[in-house]
DNA sequence: AACCATTAGTGCCTAATTGAAACTAAGTCT
DNA sequence: AGACTTAGTTTCAATTAGGCACTAATGGTT
């Protein structure tokens, strides 16, 4: 009996809810999508924000998120050039479910991390 | 004006809400959740329902759910031996947001598709 | 005019992570 | 004995991520 019945393939790996998946579910999208909750801002306002992020870091998520449709990128001609980042409405979308999984991290924070002190005591 | 006062800062790189949000949001994580929102499964049985694993990155996955309290790991003493994961209430608790994300990517998936194409024909 | 700062990036190099493949060890089946 | 299962670990190669320096255009200061 090489495989049991009971289990079915989840995701094969061409699975396309897979892929878009690994796309949005990635700590700097996330947190990306947090900053323009709170409005537009441009690139290095984001930057300012985000503690930690590279530009080339930046600079490749907002161009993911820019291809997936969740922001729009628009360039004003003004005095030195503004980038403008702002959540599209399909991105609007994706803030909800991204709301649930951050709220859970906040009330269950305290279990987690109870969890950890006890498991690594037993190691 | 160094900085723009509207400019908070929402995530700093010791914020443990962004620390647990990493380990929790990667593609892995949640597949293998949704494998065991199933019910328990033993390390084979995961691997075979999650194509494209290696022993090596679910060994660590595996790990790193359980230190986090959010999976349990009891050993059989059977004939090979046997162990099985299954979720606990923690991990059943995290299951809800990750729906939701699971099926934002189902009912938008086309939508993203089609942003993809016109992102792709304008470059 | 020279100099510095800002804008939004790009390019190079190294460090960290991921993954594929082989190996271990204990037990079952034929 | 030999093959296969179990649940991993180890080793090595490849991909990815991040730090730092650099560009190019514009504006303000001295």
């Amino acid at each position: 009996m090489p495989k049991d019945n009971t289990e079915t393939k989840h995701f094969t790996v061409d699975c396309p809810n897979r892929l878009l998946f690994a796309e949005i579910a990635d700590k700097w999208s996330m947190m990306i999508l947090s900053v323009l909750d709170t409005g537009p801002h441009r690139f290095n306002g984001i930057k300012r924000c985000l503690e930690g992020v590279s530009q080339k870091s930046l600079t490749q998520t907002l161009r993911k998120l820019e291809r997936n449709g969740i922001i729009s990128r628009t360039v004003r001609s003004t005095s030195p050039v503004a980038v403008e980042y702002a959540l599209t409405p399909l991105g609007m979308s994706l803030l909800e479910p991204y709301r649930a999984i951050y709220s859970w991290t906040c009330t269950n924070l305290q279990k987690v991390n109870a969890a950890r002190a006890t498991y690594d005591s037993l190691q």
